[in-house]
This record gives structure tokens, sequence and C-alpha cells, in this order.
DNA sequence: CGAGAGTTATTTAAGTTTTAACAACGTCGC
DNA sequence: GCGACGTTGTTAAAACTTAAATAACTCTCG
């Protein structure tokens, strides 16, 4: 019965876990940050806002469920709920999808696009606030790197997020 | 009434809007990942796990709430909530502060131990298969100082979390 | 065609987080 | 002492997320 792991575990060296409690900190600080940044300026979440992002660059900003929940990287049923909650407020609409009756398309309406316009510069403000005006373009670059390499070891096996393969 | 921002804001260039889109999609990735280790694992997500470790590493593994909180950046109350949920579970317990009569402590039972030593190997597997064993030692630095420096940017201003200062 | 399998999106219920309000205690100054 | 003010931790309600189940539709293949 040697379920158990065989060898002790590689725990992380102290560089490793240095660079691990900066990691949590930056990232969980940061989320904080634009949450009450965006509810207190635009009346919603980060993740929100950027479902209203996505529909604005799409052609006809509009998409279908599905393909804005894998841009997302959230589940279809979230999805679900997001844009109930938008729908009620206005800034987004659904409807059928002409050529698969199951599908629906959510699109951003005129009002949302308003609300989007309005609501960005203060976002992209804090976002340069937090972090580009605060790195060297070296570093921007590092930042971009490290994170595709992360992507790349993160394919999703989950039961709702077969994503990205 | 010139309350509008005067100036046309200034976009993010091509540079950081590539990363920009990179960090939003490997932190949430990590993120999901994490959790569902965890939840998988260890029978919760991974700030409540974080609590655990917060406190298996304190001085007799108890903690003020206050303290916990800031030190796993989350808001009392949610902390209260949690540590409750945690409580049922038989994993944390409180009582009472001896020198405030406000305050509360909770620790760390001994079961709570053996699920949290029961678990860390895998998460650090998790960790290090997401990130560490990805990264050359140069990238883990750089990642480290990107961090400090965003961290840096987010002395917190909000009602409930003016921490760090 | 038509059964079986997969896809799309939603719904329900349970769990978690946020927000605002609150009770209880401590501290500081007078 | 005592009153104003700050701190500690909790709570109620609303908002949000997750997990599992489901209805409706499409696709594949015999």
């Amino acid at each position: 019965m040697s379920t158990e792991p065989a060898v002790e575990p590689r725990w992380l060296t102290d560089e490793e876990q240095f660079a691990w409690q900066c990691y949590l900190h930056a990232t969980t600080l940061l989320e904080d940050h634009l949450d009450r940044q965006l509810q207190r300026d635009a009346g919603m979440p980060h993740v929100y806002y950027g479902l209203l992002v996505q529909l604005s660059r799409a052609p006809r900003r509009r998409m279908r469920m599905t393909e804005l929940a894998q841009n997302a990287k959230i589940t279809r049923s979230r999805l679900s709920h997001a844009i109930a909650r938008l729908e009620r407020s206005g800034w987004v609409r659904r409807e059928n999808c002409p050529s698969d009756k199951r599908g629906q398309n959510a699109y951003l309406t005129d009002e949302g696009m308003r609300v989007l316009e309005k609501a960005a510069p203060g976002h992209v403000a804090a976002v340069r606030a937090a972090i580009f005006d605060r790195l060297t373009p070296e570093q921007v670059g590092h930042l971009a790197e490290i994170c595709q390499v992360m992507t790349e070891g993160l394919q999703p096996q989950g039961a709702d997020l077969p994503w990205l393969r």
C-alpha cells in the first residue's frame, strides 16, 4: 500500500519562497485595488469590466457566450450570472444566435459603451499608477515573458475549463 | 465646471497592453488552478489554506484576528467568516485574548495542523509546476523585483485595508 | 433516418465575499 | 472618573461565485 509520496517533496528555496510571497502580496493587492477603483468609478467589479471590454472589441460589439467566457477565463455558469446582472444594469443584452439555436450572443448596448468609455481613463490610470509607470521597459518585458511561461504551464483540465487545450 | 479630465488619458503602449494581457491571463489561471487543487486535495480554497499557513508559523500557532487579516491581506469581516468556517471544520478554534478583552486569538488545532501537513506537499508541487520549475533563477529574481515595485505602489487607503501604511 | 453522444447555456442551491452597521472594549485628555 | 474617539471583532443583508443538474439543441455514425 505504498500510496504515499515516496520522496520528500522539494520545498521552495529561500529565493523562491521570497518571490512567491511577493507575488501573492502584489497580485492580491492589485486585484483588490482595481476592484475597488472600478466599483467606485464604474459600479462594477474588475471581471465585469473585462467583459465589457471584450464585447467592445468584438465585431458588432457582440460575442457568443462560450467564446466570451473563454476569453475572460471564467466558467459559463459564472458568465450567465454576470451577463444577467449587466443586463439588469442595461449595459449588455442577449440575442439568439441565428446559426445555432442553442446559442446566445451577448452584445454591448450604447449605454454600456458609454459607461465603458467613461470608466476607461480612470482604469488605465490606475493600472499605470500601479504597474507601468513604476517599471522600466525591461521589467515590462520580463513581466510579459514570465507570465507567458506561467500561462503555458496552466492548461486547465478542470470540469468546465478545458480551454486553451 | 471643468471637472473633466483636461487631457487625453495616456493609454497603454502595445508592449504594455501585451504585458497586461499576459499578466491577467497568467494570474487568473494560476489562482483558479491553485483553488481547484486545494479544494480537491485539502477541502478548502487557497485563501483559507493561507490562513492555516500563517497560523502554523505563529508562536504557539495562534494569532490575533486583526494581525492575521493584515498578513493575509483580507478584511476583518472576511476573516471572521473564514475562521467561522474553519472552526466548523475543526481546524481552527478561537479563544479570548487575555490582554485585551475585545480581542480574539485564532489558533490552529492539531487536526488543522495535520490537514496542513498533508496538503502542503501537493500545494508546493503545484506552485513549482506552475512557476518555479518553469522559470530561470534570473526570472525568479525579476519576478520578485517586479512584485516588490508593484506592492510599493499599492498602499491601500480603503476603508478597511489601511494596512502596510 | 434516428439513437447516442457531445455542446450550449441556464438554473438551483450552497458557499464565499463585500458592505455597512454595530456592540464592546480601550485610550486619551481633561 | 468620564466623555469623546479609536480599535476589535462580529453580524445581517446583498452581491458574487461555484458545483451540480438540466433543458434544448447539434453532430456523428450505423
